[in-house]
DNA sequence: TCTGGGGTCCTAGGACCC
DNA sequence: TCTGGGGTCCTAGGACCC
């Protein structure tokens, strides 16, 4: 059996920890740039205010609802996160981390039935306790099905946050009244395809024939048949390294048009995957630079850059990364600046560990003397905060290319000065 | 005026081989 | 009129996740 930990709308809980008078409150968390709606509490979401939704379409809506608006802050839900993750992982020692907000834990030799409904129970009131983040469990065979039971779990108070499906009546009874698009791997345009064919439950899909669900949802879509029909067939406890790392950004207003802001820009975002990079200790054989107009408004004129290039030997050097992310753009930037660039973004492939790296012949001095410069570099950003020393081609920090942060709450786990402060004279909970 | 960011996996199709 | 067959490798694009 499986448990899916879940944390309730986890970024405005987030910020209601800190924030107890938000409780009971709608509340709803931006995307960067304070572009769209991504997180919503239950008061948020009951008044009718959709995930997704542009903030400026609802700002007034909201306003006079009253709903508290924030800027995304992933340092907090960072930070926040780890301690849920931490609670979680002493549970078991068959822990995987599926999301910032959500782990998968292997319940065997744990108990069966009302066993592990309370022993889930204790994992919730700890998780709460430790953290004041709420959170929901769903039990049941397969990953697929824990999720089934967790959206129960969360959509009926009466399971008391945990919901376990372990009989077949059960899972019978939880996929008929289950619609098929809220299936874990079903999205948007498979959802469109399937309802065309009739199939609109979980366990319509179920009925269906294997060679059926192959031909219309490929063998991903197989494994998620075979998991609601209770054979377990996902598994994350080996997560493979990962593949690539990306760090991209959307403008404000019209987007760049200047090149040089433009090269400014992708340049911080390089030093973003390199710092990233040599965190996991990796160097990268590859990169993508790219950037491309609005695809919102079909009056302006449209480009798209892409850059693909390829390095002589794996590297994780910041200049060499940087350097070449800035001089790919400026090759493929158009002669005259008439785009606004509203995207872009770097993202570094083909990963090889930093150790043992074949060096080319010829660049071996310089290879040493910049690996020296840059653990110095290194250093300085740990203790002092990343970018106190940086390259200057990244410019400075009022940059025009950073976006709207203008409801950002306090980095209150992680910054000193923005530790909570409890007055004299003053009840705790004012 | 204004529309997120960071990932994975699968497939089709092109380039190449003999 | 008519132009092989069987394979590998790579990449772009689409679908999905949170």
């Amino acid at each position: 059996m499986f448990a899916l930990v879940d944390c309730n709308n986890f970024f405005c809980s987030c910020e209601r920890v800190f924030n107890p008078q938000l409780r009971g409150k709608p509340v709803v968390v931006l995307s960067n740039n304070d572009g769209c709606v991504i997180a919503r509490s239950n008061e948020a979401k009951a008044l009718g205010i959709k995930m997704g939704a542009p903030y400026y379409q609802v700002r007034d809506f909201m306003q006079e609802k009253g709903v508290a608006v924030f800027s995304s802050n992933y340092i907090l839900y960072g930070d926040m996160s780890r301690r849920v993750m931490t609670l979680l992982s002493e549970y078991t020692p068959d822990f995987a981390q599926y999301s910032i907000d959500e782990a998968f834990l292997g319940l065997d030799g744990l108990g069966e039935g009302e066993e592990l409904v309370q022993y889930a129970r204790q994992i919730r009131e700890r998780v709460i306790k430790g953290t004041d983040i709420p959170v929901t469990i769903g039990i049941a065979p397969t990953k697929t099905l824990a999720k089934v039971a967790s959206k129960y779990g969360k959509s009926y108070k009466g399971y008391g946050g945990v919901c376990m499906i372990d009989t077949e009546e059960k899972r019978i009874k939880a996929l008929r009244s289950f619609d098929v698009a809220d299936v874990w791997g079903v999205g948007r345009r498979h959802r469109e395809l399937l309802y065309g064919h009739g199939v609109r439950t979980a366990l319509d899909l179920t009925e269906r024939s294997e060679s059926w669900v192959r031909k219309m949802l490929t063998v991903t879509g197989v494994r998620t048949w075979k998991e609601l029909c209770g054979i377990n067939c996902i598994d994350l406890n080996d997560l493979p390294a990962k593949q690539s790392i990306c760090t991209s950004r959307s403008f404000p207003d019209r987007g760049i048009y200047k090149k040089e802001i433009l090269v400014e820009a992708v340049a911080n975002f390089a030093a973003a995957c390199v710092r990233k990079l040599r965190e996991q200790h990796e160097c990268c054989c590859r990169m993508t630079v790219f950037a491309y107009t609005s695809r919102f408004s079909s009056e302006q004129p449209q480009s798209v850059i892409y850059q693909q290039v390829q390095f002589p030997t794996p590297t994780n050097s910041l200049h060499e990364i940087v350097g070449k992310s800035a001089s790919v753009l400026r090759n493929a930037f158009p002669v005259r600046e008439e785009y606004g660039y509203k995207k872009a973004g770097v993202i570094l492939w083909d990963m090889v560990p930093d150790e043992g790296i074949q060096t080319s012949l010829f660049d071996e001095h310089n290879r040493v003397k910049m690996a020296m410069l840059q653990k110095a570099m290194d250093n300085i950003n740990r203790k002092n905060g990343e970018n106190t020393v940086r390259l200057a081609i990244q410019g400075g920090d009022g940059a025009p290319w950073r976006g709207q942060r203008n409801y950002v709450s306090p980095s209150y786990t992680t910054d000193i000065r923005a530790i909570i402060r409890v007055n004299e004279g003053k009840k705790i909970g004012d």
